[in-house]
DNA sequence: AATCGATTCAAACGCTTGTTTGATCTCCTC
DNA sequence: GAGGAGATCAAACAAGCGTTTGAATCGATT
């Protein structure tokens, strides 16, 4: 594994950079600090020297491939008077394309799912400092979306339905592609064209878009809830 | 812990039963045949006379909780004539209650969960007898509400759609339980409020109930793809 | 050239892991 | 009640883990 070895000519940095391919990879548990120093040509000593321990060593990678990201994905910022329609589909285009994007390998992206998945200490920090301010940016579009006609608990749910239909392909993209046909995987579903379903889906919903279909079949005024 | 021990005269079934929380608890890696075989109150060798050894015994321990689950949960049936909004409220709302139920112990979700998120060898045989049976009632009941109007590929993605609100809740539900006010997420946030909202959302999405605001603002009749 | 702190290294430590062993116990059969 | 197959047990096993050690090496300073 010469990439992994020579990214850095700081031994730290390279470290940093093994274990978090490791860790996303195998797991906290699985990962073990003799594989990480090998992969990142270092001694088993340098994880204590430099870190501490495997624990200590667990958390700054987090926070470093956490940076790393930050730094690549800035927030979306647009020109004054863009559609909050256009704006939706820049922001879940971004952030499928942060999820799922083939531009730079995942294995950030999997560390940081871990965490979201089952936090542990470096997970608040993980929330405040990305996850929050991104929900806030599409909190906002939705809200000039519906026109501000909406009270802030239900623009949080419709965030995120927004998030959800994304986070799915993310987190369970094995299984999803176990449930759909073969071929329909590579034409429906890459980042772009899951970008636009989702975003005509909730525009729809919201009311800015067509409707899917308008069966007048099975519509309902108030759903009864079961028990 | 009288629970765990007390659970079956059967030492096999005793061991598989904590093996299952364990797994679920810590997983593969984490968790340990001496912890699982304390908890059972049998002996450490007890896993290798029954199960040959600790990999085999996550196998069957996943499949054991798969099949309990199927028990337990029986796949919804609806008289004839019941409105197809109807039945993706109820839909919708037992797939919840599955996830997120707190009736009974969330141990076998967490399990299988685990398997859905980095599938190991136990996860195909999931999907096929657990996740896709449900995924085709659920795309019954879309092309139902749809009148047959949408292509097979259009009607599967409306439904990881919906699976995907879901998902969310489950899988990232701390971090959800962090993105959301304190007082809120006992308020909006129980399996009957997202249900609800989850139903509304796919509803309005789709035609079958009025959108969730009229803004006419920033409506776009084409979306352009940015790059 | 000598010095000294920072870094790197091979080797070993102590501990936990999954697994195996061989004796012991249990309970049914003849 | 002797025999024996199956079940259970305490104890030990080898292997792998994270971690520590103390000496070797490096690089800048004096």
């Amino acid at each position: 594994m010469p990439d992994s070895a020579a990214e850095s000519r700081d031994p730290r940095e390279r470290i940093l950079l093994a274990a978090g391919r490791e860790f996303a990879e195998r797991g906290y548990e699985a990962a073990t600090v003799r594989d990480i120093c090998t992969a990142a040509g270092a001694n088993v000593a340098a994880v204590n020297y430099y870190f501490g321990d495997k624990h200590r060593l667990y958390i700054e990678s987090v926070k470093h491939a956490h940076e790393a990201r930050l730094r690549q994905v800035p927030q979306p910022e647009w020109a004054p008077g863009t559609p909050a329609a256009q704006k939706l589909r820049d922001f879940v285009g971004s952030m499928l394309d942060r999820m799922l994007g083939g531009d730079q390998p995942p294995w950030q992206v999997r560390l940081m799912m871990r965490e979201l998945l089952q936090p542990t200490e470096a997970c608040r920090e993980l929330v405040e400092d990305y996850i929050r301010p991104h929900f806030g940016i599409l909190l906002g579009v939705l809200d000039e979306l519906t026109g501000s006609a909406l009270p802030e608990s239900e623009v949080r749910r419709l965030g995120l339905s927004i998030i959800g239909q994304c986070f799915l392909y993310r987190a369970a993209g094995d299984v999803v592609a176990m449930l759909v046909p073969g071929g329909e995987i590579d034409a429906y579903h890459t980042p772009q064209a899951i970008a636009d379903h989702v975003t005509r889906f909730t525009l729809a919903a919201i009311g800015g878009a067509a409707p899917f279909a308008r069966p007048g079949l099975g519509t309902v005024s108030a759903l009864e809830s079961p028990r």
